[in-house]
DNA sequence: ATGCCTTAAGATTTAAGA
């Protein structure tokens, strides 16, 4: 099972970059973040195209703003939209959908941006956090958080921590209710797999800071425990952020082998003929 | 320049993003 994420950054300007995407890696769940779409204008937009590719679709958005959605072709179960007895700003925003799909139950997440250390909209995006882990500590044991969480989780996760002292996304707190959020038993896959990359997911759109790879990784797979044991690969599509009419973030993509079945017990290849896709497969980061 | 691009809304500009 592939399964995705990406900040498309209003997914109406990104449909000619999104469906060539959707055909090229072929991913069976897929979360999007800031479709800046109400649901109505996301199933007018795209119900069509996604239902050909067979997709279903879980929107939670609102016109202007924010809005994150789900798209499975496993299955689309038990869809919940928001954070019950979350925080807003002043009001719940449209930053969270989560349903179940081929047996893990999917959180697309936009954690809000913070804007200014110690600013109401900061202390609303740890709110926010907080209110995420409790959804995720009451959910099911197989479960993805997946999006932009708007926190580097460490100074390797920017290209240059001197340049955001200071700034939100990589303050003590935040980091904190990050850590918090992942001691639920959250990996964090990409980082995992690549312990000792450079990789990032966002890039300002000015100033040639893609084509510099000055940027941060702030998109991030979490996955609990019997997911993470799963993963065969994790890596970031840098290929997505390229050309023409790009969103300024790259889409994550993860491959989970399949659910262990209790019939077979553990499977271990024979010596005598070793399987080409056993165990973890080094992917190269960026298939230019 | 201290928001250098891009988005949305809707108006000749503003708010927001990270």
């Amino acid at each position: 099972m592939r399964v995705a994420t990406w900040n498309v950054n209003s997914v109406k300007q990104r449909v000619p970059r999104l469906l060539p995407w959707l055909d090229q890696r072929k991913p069976d769940v897929v979360c999007l973040q800031e479709t800046k779409l109400s649901d109505a204008a996301f199933t007018e937009l795209l119900g069509g195209e996604l239902a050909a590719r067979g997709y279903e679709i879980a929107a939670h958005g609102q016109p202007q703003w924010n809005g994150v959605a789900v798209l499975s072709r496993v299955g689309l179960d038990d869809v919940v939209t928001g954070l019950p007895g979350g925080p807003g700003f002043p009001h719940q925003e449209a930053r969270v959908v989560a349903a179940t799909c081929g047996g893990v139950r999917v959180h697309s997440v936009y954690v809000p941006n913070g804007r200014t250390p110690g600013s109401d909209h900061y202390h609303y995006k740890l709110a926010w956090l907080a209110a995420l882990r409790e959804v995720v500590k009451t959910g099911p044991r197989e479960a993805m958080v997946c999006g932009d969480v708007n926190i580097a989780p460490a100074d390797a996760d920017v290209f240059d921590p001197a340049a955001y002292v200071g700034s939100t996304h990589v303050t003590a707190p935040e980091r904190a209710a990050l850590a918090d959020l992942q001691a639920l038993g959250l990996h964090d896959v990409v980082r995992d797999r690549w312990p000792d990359n450079r990789i990032f997911t966002y890039w300002d759109y000015r100033a040639g800071m893609f084509h510099k790879d000055l940027g941060m990784r702030i998109d991030l797979v979490l996955a609990s425990t019997p997911v993470a044991e799963r993963v065969r690969a994790a890596w970031v599509d840098r290929q997505a952020r390229k050309g023409t009419g790009p969103s300024d973030h790259a889409p994550v993509i993860v491959d989970l082998d399949e659910a262990p079945d209790g019939d077979i017990g553990p499977v271990v290849p024979p010596p005598s003929a070793p399987s080409k896709r056993r165990g973890t497969v080094k992917l190269p980061q960026s298939p230019d």
